[in-house]
DNA sequence: TCAAATTATGGTCAAAATGACTATTAGTAC
DNA sequence: GTACTAATAGTCATTTTGACCATAATTTGA
């Protein structure tokens, strides 16, 4: 979020945001606002939806149409700018009080991911290219928010045959190195084609 | 689609749309414009997203949020209105080329509802208040493009006590008569929190 | 050098779910 | 009454799941 430097959300924490400009796209105008904002480029943004309730901003008729990512937040330093004078991330259960109607955004945001993550391996965005199967394992239990047995969660991924294996090890850790696993999307893409669904 | 009946799309079969007015919310607006083009109200709108590429349409700047719903078109008749001289049903797979970006829009939409109706029983809108189990069956058949067992498919859905037995029976067929179900949203929702899965 | 600690990896087993069937029942049509 | 149709119920081998337990490989530090 950032902590808003004009207008009337002054002093406040809320969602990067600003208009849209007449000759670019909306995916080029969030890519922009997020990038004048935060100082966070080149990341992969998708729309969430657009929110046109009547009264959402009070001064006049506004509608948002809200961008959502899947990112690492240490992958990305945050250097406000443009119309915010910090920038900083929250964790979710954590997120102070917003003005407008952003909490409802965030809200529908979250629920969104969440549905999301448990149809759809993006999961794999927030992993090195080569990672472990505790550490997919542990990403998972960070969204859905509950602990996963480890022998359990390893046989399911492996009968996917969606992991590639690295032929290499962890490095670097203080007891028994993991094999090293990679995610292949052409595989991920091959096995959808004959319904394949991923639940964990 | 309708065939409008003005602008630059005079005379072509395309998806009713109009504009926004300042003090209606978007939600409004799409019940408005579906009612005023086509003449059918009272049905559930969903937001698929919005399109707002440049140059989507040629006079100016314009951004669309589009709406789909789930419906038996046996249930509605069509009258064209407002801007629409015509206003017709189109199979997915045989719909007249299009202007703008409609069909961008149509695949989206599409292949946004195959996704959505294998994880969440939105089917159900497709179905009589009160329904039989090989009714429901014979319509997931349809939309999943694949026979079902009978049997398991009964004991699945039963399993999932989602359904509500209406005690009562079918009338009017020229074979024993089965029981009637209904839907019930609430059962549903309940069912939601708890991760529940709908699969079939 | 050896025990303790830590994580990887592999295995067991009962319970539950699935898929492919078969059997029986209830009602209509002739 | 018999044929027909679909409803409903049950069987059973196979697969999947969830909750465990066991062992292997490595590092740390006493």
């Amino acid at each position: 979020m950032v902590k808003h430097a004009e207008g009337i959300s002054k002093g406040k924490w809320a969602l990067p945001g600003g208009w849209i400009n007449y000759n670019e796209s909306i995916d080029d105008a969030a890519s922009r606002l997020l990038k004048a904002l935060t100082g966070v480029s080149n990341i992969y943004l998708e729309q969430l939806r657009a929110f046109g309730d009547l009264n959402r901003y009070p001064e006049r008729r506004v509608i948002t149409v809200a961008y959502f990512a899947l990112v690492k937040p240490e992958n990305y330093s945050l250097h406000p700018g443009f119309t915010a004078s910090d920038a900083k991330w929250f964790d979710i259960q954590r997120v102070p009080k917003t003005p407008y109607d952003h909490k409802e955004i965030l809200d529908f945001g979250f629920a969104h991911l969440k549905h999301k993550v448990r149809h759809e391996p993006i999961g794999f965005n927030l992993l090195p290219q080569k990672f472990t199967l505790l550490g997919l394992q542990e990403l998972y239990e960070a969204i859905l928010g509950k602990p996963l047995d480890k022998s359990n969660f390893r046989r399911k991924l492996m009968k996917m045959n969606l992991l590639v294996p690295c032929k290499e090890k962890q490095k670097d850790v203080s007891h028994r190195a993991a094999a090293l696993y990679s995610f292949d999307k052409k595989i991920y893409d091959r096995l959808l084609k004959d319904e394949f669904n991923f639940e964990l």
